[in-house]
DNA sequence: TTTTATTGTCTCATATTATGACAATAATTC
DNA sequence: GAATTATTGTCATAATATGAGACAATAAAA
């Protein structure tokens, strides 16, 4: 039945979602890319009827990585009358092969609600959705130009990350399950962009009382073994 | 024309707003209250297609307040798809006399996205909407049942002005111009909700370098006249 | 002139954080 | 197997920030 697609969802009414993961070394963002358009975009989607928003965004990222109920924060909300570009949603349908007629809503005007996810990179397996050809990680100081105001998004994404950069939620979601002291600090300075003091942070982690140390890891490296921890 | 409101805003989206004022001794928020019906609620309304978010909820404040460009935060989308109440909604246009099938599309499900605004109580003149008769101050600690969620929105709202209490900004729009250090310590006090130590309040407002000391105001009371403030 | 209540500013004790020093220790090199 | 190397865990000391109280200054009333 034609146009039945739009009567699924709120209309006008959208969420994007800025998918945090840190390999190691770097902070970075899950970005996909449309069909035969060069349009580089974050992973988002709509809220159907009778599905709260949190329902929406957790399934849409459990599609997108195969993780279920990630660490999701809701953080603004983007309204701008503008900030749609129906131009590049028609070259997308069509890169489809999608019925324009049909798919008009998807050009009107959308408010979109900002989340970002913090998820362990290892357990991730992107997959891109029916509209994209590929979803990848991008590091978040080389993320490419994309659509609408998603760069806008990513940017206060991240802002708002180091604001509440709260230790264990980042840690823990961020993070493998067991982990050296080296490798948290390494991920508090990929999100804040800057370095720490060795010491310093060591000492604040352990009197925060929030890790539970373990057995040494022996990395096979000439000097002491660290300690591995994890949060309690 | 029959149904010409619901094509002027975006289906399904609103905004409440919990506007903050402080009269000297108390926060207290504005709570609207609809003709006949003892239901209370949160100023709140819908966004055109052509108008912004920020804009709608500008324009929402200043009709009750007489404010113009007041601070705002938008602190939470709140889209639980049972948050709405279909029969509250019919009582209030009921008791204003309003064709229910014109209106139908109110009560249906609402995502609202929730802010607040911190206002100086000195400057405001509420003023009802056309649906309710009367808009009112109540203590943060006094706040009756609120249709819906806004009893949840409130409480959300204190919790974020807590953890967001910036000195500069709550100062700049809670207290009047020129105040006293004893005033600027009360507004932080009835927003935390627990006293402060007056001499290390004292020294770290001094500190952080954001006061302008001026003249002292005499207020005919048998002790020491206390200087007047304000933000650089 | 004395009293009263409150203000502005110290002082000292007590955290908290920065900075550097240093011993401990896996693995490599000789 | 002893010396070397790189990194880790912990401590010592200095610098800052905060808690808690003391006290002189002072505007108006008694």
């Amino acid at each position: 039945m034609k146009g039945s697609e739009n009567t699924k969802f709120i209309p006008n009414l959208s969420y994007d979602c800025v998918i945090f993961g840190f390999n190691g070394v770097k902070l970075k963002i899950l970005i996909l890319e449309y069909h035969n358009t060069g349009l580089f975009a974050l992973p988002g989607g709509y809220i159907k009827h009778n599905q709260s928003l949190q329902e929406a965004v957790n399934k849409g990222v459990e599609e997108r990585t195969g993780l279920k109920n990630v660490f999701l924060d809701q953080f603004q909300v983007f309204a701008d009358p503008n900030r749609t570009d129906p131009s590049a949603t028609r070259r997308i349908l069509e890169a489809n092969n999608k019925d324009l007629a049909d798919n008009e809503w998807m050009t009107e005007r959308f408010v979109t609600v900002g989340h970002y996810a913090l998820i362990n990179y290892e357990n991730v397996n992107p997959k891109p959705d029916h509209l994209s050809d590929s979803i990848e990680w991008y590091d978040i100081d080389n993320v490419p130009k994309l659509m609408m105001d998603h760069n806008e998004i990513v940017s206060k994404a991240l802002e708002v990350l180091r604001n509440n950069i709260s230790e264990k939620i980042i840690g823990m979601n961020l993070l493998p399950p067991r982990f050296t002291m080296k490798l948290l600090q390494q991920v508090f300075e990929a999100i804040l962009g800057h370095t720490l003091r060795r010491t310093s942070f060591q000492r604040k982690m352990l009197s925060l009382d929030i890790l539970q140390r373990h057995e040494k890891l022996f990395e096979g490296k000439a000097h002491k073994a660290p300690y591995l921890y994890s949060f309690k």
